[in-house]
DNA sequence: TCTAATTAAAGAATATATTCTTTATTAAAA
DNA sequence: TTTTAATAAAGAATATATTCTTTAATTAGA
């Protein structure tokens, strides 16, 4: 049996981890306004939510609070940002500079959050050979010699009818991680991780949520 | 005691509703091929998921399927696409043309999914006065009076620190659902509806889950 | 016409996530 | 130094979502 921590190998349930970067920016927030120490509960009420899911949360990074004190502003901040991965940099390349993929070059937020777009590749001519916002565009074809330089991430911002078939040329180049734009439900092996990031799935979300809340109100 | 189908008013299951637009893309894949009938076994083997989540999740519709046929493709994507309110266009106002913001402008797609940004707002003078893509931006101070038209729902894409303030002003308003790209967990109403899009998020879960396999494997 | 195979749908069982409850700790005040 | 109040953390209870099981329907083939 391996030594080390067992909360290291136990997976984080993907809730938890969605909802920690919401307490970074928080906590970025209130370290802003000169806070040193801040505790569980003032956060859920700040935030809304329930102060046990807070700690729960928080328990799962190696931070530990002080009872009547909290948690301390600028190591808790450290923690959350190389636990969320935000810390150091990965390179990644894009698939698809269409409507959505050109959008998405042009977010240099993802840089700050540890995501950096090196190449982006496609099959339009009008595209290939062009730059935005400094990433070089390549033809698809191009991919596998590219990747030489070794980029596990791929986001995935090709059109619906494509989107299985360029998965399995990233799969084949040596892509490990897929963020995945569409809203097809990509197949891959299981050593292949996949992000699903459909807009238009919360746009739909969004849509029913205001449906029911207009019908109800009448 | 209201008469009516029950199902109309009890709340669909968000994972439910995210999968829904991944059905949607499947059928209008298959729909291409020539299929006329579909069943929710096939759906599901070609989808990599559980047969009966399929039957689940579109038994919140109004379709019925026929046994040992399947579901009609064309009504069944008819019924989901005016279930997830894709056939009729909403308009929206983006709030924050920065980086991620003038992203979102570049993206059509969202019209063809029922979303219509028909004006922006900041405080940049940079931007404000200026068009992309045919979206004029305004000084946020005008949205009051532009809201005349009214729109109901607003993208929120401002930089963390002016979220919440920015939220008020929507609220004031008379937005009624928020789509928040931003990481911060802003504060409404009960009556108000709030989605919450964080890339981040996505992007956090993302790293997680390549940090456990890749130090699974080894 | 009858039989067998396939399927949707409903409900039960399981798994997962959230919230509640309890306990132990400890800083601050008496 | 002692007491009190506030808190984190662990585990139990609840709520939610997913998966399994059963049932009934019905089409295709014998």
């Amino acid at each position: 049996m391996p030594t080390g921590n067992k909360k290291k190998n136990q997976l984080v349930p993907e809730p938890a981890l969605r909802r920690m970067p919401c307490y970074l920016s928080y906590l970025k927030l209130a370290q802003k306004e000169g806070m040193k120490h801040i505790s569980s509960t003032f956060i859920a009420r700040d935030m809304g939510v329930d102060p046990t899911q807070v700690t729960k949360d928080l328990s799962y990074t190696s931070i530990v609070g002080k009872t009547r004190v909290g948690y301390e502003v600028e190591p808790l901040i450290e923690e959350l940002e190389s636990f969320l991965g935000f810390t150091v940099v990965d390179e990644a390349y894009l698939f698809g500079v269409g409507s959505l993929g050109t959008a998405l070059l042009h977010d240099h937020g993802l840089k700050q959050f540890g995501l950096k777009v090196i190449a982006a590749f496609d099959v339009n001519p009008e595209v290939v050979g062009k730059t935005i916002e400094g990433v070089p565009i390549y033809h698809i074809d191009e991919f596998k010699n590219k990747n030489r330089t070794g980029a596990i991430i791929g986001i995935l911002t090709v059109p619906v009818g494509n989107s299985q078939e360029v998965t399995s040329i990233m799969v084949e180049g040596g892509i490990k991680a897929i963020w995945n734009f569409t809203p097809v439900t990509i197949k891959v092996d299981d050593d292949i991780v996949v992000q699903n990031t459909s807009l238009y799935a919360h746009l739909a979300v969004m849509f029913n949520r205001l449906k029911v809340k207009s019908s109800s109100s009448k």
